[in-house]
DNA sequence: GGTCTTCAGTGACTAGTATCACAGAGGGGT
DNA sequence: ACCCCTCTGTGATACTAGTCACTGAAGACC
């Protein structure tokens, strides 16, 4: 492993103990992954623990026929948590994982991950509270759906976008619409209206956030 | 704690080694719970990790304003999952549960289901099979909300709540209705139909399936 | 500059669900 | 037997979101 990756490492998870970062270097291999690269599918079978070491995961659910939506965003130094929980029996995966931006991924070998929640206090505690962390987020995301109106679904996932990749939002209402298991045409009503208000200026194939709040 | 509690402990988690349910029995209490009455609510503080002897409980989630909807079922022999993941940083609870039927739980202390999670294998099974049971059932649910009409999302709960309490499922519509978060009316409507296809006959205050696979 | 392709905007229509208003049915209590 | 309360059934109506059909705009490529 080059030492340019060991430095990323050890920036990105600062609160693991030094002996627990050398297994991590010696046992894991880390994988480029490229913009729009599937990580992870439904149906597959997982034999290693992901962590996101750069770049950028969306982490959604896709139906039989082919309908999406999101459940939540991976950034550096979030793990997969169904990887982790997969990987405790060699189950298969639930999800679909995609690369938004290209991506290193470190992949740590299933056992080892099992092992070191007995031996190393503070990957026990960064699983405990990824699990956590995504069983909320999950949370979230399922409200909006439950009791929420497309309009403030909407708003909240721009907002979501907003906060781990910037107000210009590069995507098309076609994705947009996508991620929400909506249609194009729908979105793009409900983007004009937002515009009206002030809180963003659509542009074609992108959208610049002013002010979400203002709603 | 009295002989009757420790069979009953014992034929409920037959997987845990002797030592394990010799400290549960020396260290945890057990709650009598009635028939409606809330085991855990949302902003409380969790400092019990909680498993179900007998009863059935119901997990749900509530929005601000009094809606909700239904996440999943609790049979004895399950934990529930969030209390063990706010038990290990004191957080607050998220979700609701209620008893359906009277219940009693054992209650272990945060800092004990901690530490025999590094102590004892089949507890960390346990709780790493608990994650990720919920966090399967979670999708379903998240699926079905997401991707299914209300007539489909019926029949998911129907099933469900066969699999958990008998095919005499005795709740009124309106019950139904809140825990799928629509209106009285609209199940009505929609159990009228599936009366008609011979899944389900209609009584005052309990619904009998037949066969819910015949839609 | 012209052609092609993708993206965005818009009106008309439809389907599913929620809401409102009301009527009737079933059962319990007195 | 009667009253009362809860549960259920049903029509009318409204609203949200999805679908269809089409137009125009922006850029990409030749």
């Amino acid at each position: 492993m080059e030492i340019s990756q060991k430095e990323a490492i050890l920036k990105r998870f600062p609160q693991f103990e030094q002996t627990l970062l050398d297994e991590i270097l010696a046992h894991s291999t880390i994988r480029q992954v490229e913009e729009g690269e599937e990580v992870m599918r439904t149906g597959q079978y997982i034999r290693s623990t992901v962590l996101l070491l750069s770049g950028l995961l969306k982490v959604y659910r896709e139906d039989d026929e082919g309908n999406e939506f999101l459940m939540y965003y991976l950034e550096p130094g979030n793990a997969c948590a169904l990887s982790m929980m997969c990987t405790a029996r060699n189950e298969q995966s639930q999800i679909m994982a995609k690369a938004v931006t290209e991506a290193e991924v470190i992949l740590i070998p299933s056992h080892l991950s099992e092992q070191w929640l007995a031996r190393y206090k503070s990957w026990h505690n960064f699983v405990i509270a990824s699990y956590r962390q995504r069983f909320e987020e999950l949370l979230q995301t399922l409200d909006s759906i439950a009791f929420k109106g497309l309009d403030e679904r909407l708003l909240f996932y721009l907002k979501r976008h907003v906060k781990v990749s910037g107000k210009e939002v590069r995507l098309s209402h076609q994705q947009i619409a996508l991620e929400l298991n909506s249609s194009r045409e729908v979105i793009s009503r409900l983007l004009k209206k937002l515009e009206q208000t002030g809180a963003i200026t659509l542009h074609r194939n992108y959208i610049e956030v002013r002010d979400l709040d203002l709603v």
